[in-house]
DNA sequence: TACAAATTTAAGAATTTGCTTAAATAGTTA
DNA sequence: TAACTATTTAAGCAAATTCTTAAATTTGTA
């Protein structure tokens, strides 16, 4: 019946929830979001200057950074005693239209 | 100088940034995501179905659903005692990507 | 009315999250 | 080498999350 159609549906997908909603969990923290949103406008990006626009501490910023790469959203190279963080290309499918709605959202209080 | 520029847009689109991180960290739970699909797949589910497709507590199915109600990114009508839930279609455009994404990630783990 | 079914609400516990402060690393420069 | 800068790591804590169990609501039926 329906429901173990649906209960074989779910079975069947199971790791692509699981892998899914870590992905949606990085992006659902205003913090994140806004590192993701920053990383797509300026391509890479220093712990120090995320700090700096977002006006939180370092070690803050530097957590959150560490989640994103283990969650393998985000990627870095090292640059002498600085490390500049940016997007890792796999993703960007998924996390664009997030930008896009950020700028369209925008927009549309700009319109009222 | 350029860390001002990402300080104004920070601010400038600072609404859409919490309401989009929002409806994300709504997303970003296996429980919640699963419930959405099913809800995409089946149009409409009630908390009864939705738990022993899950295979959880009831409870647990209804306070995964308010969240989601409060969140007005699902809705239900009555019929009788029993409640039937579906998306509300004002946010169709941001989830149904992650349907796809599902439906693909699956296509991709049959093929290996 | 009384009882049963579907659902929500509430209270509590275990876990996770996201910050703070302080200490540890790593690279640069005097 | 010593001192400085950029960053991470660790420990601790308050708040949020997500479940469980039990009680309260709401609706339908004997």
């Amino acid at each position: 019946m329906q429901i173990n159609q649906c209960r074989s549906k779910i079975a069947t997908n199971a790791t692509s929830f699981t892998q899914l909603s870590g992905i949606l969990s990085l992006t659902g923290n205003e913090v994140r979001l806004k590192i993701l949103y920053l990383l797509e406008q300026e391509k890479e990006l220093c712990p120090c200057d995320l700090s700096d626009i977002l006006g939180m501490s370092i070690p803050a910023v530097s957590q959150h950074l560490r989640k994103m790469k283990d969650g393998n959203i985000i990627e870095f190279r090292k640059e002498g005693q600085t490390i500049f963080y940016s997007l890792k290309l796999e993703h960007l499918k998924l996390l664009n239209p997030f930008f896009n709605i950020i700028n369209q959202m925008n927009l549309i209080t700009e319109q009222v």
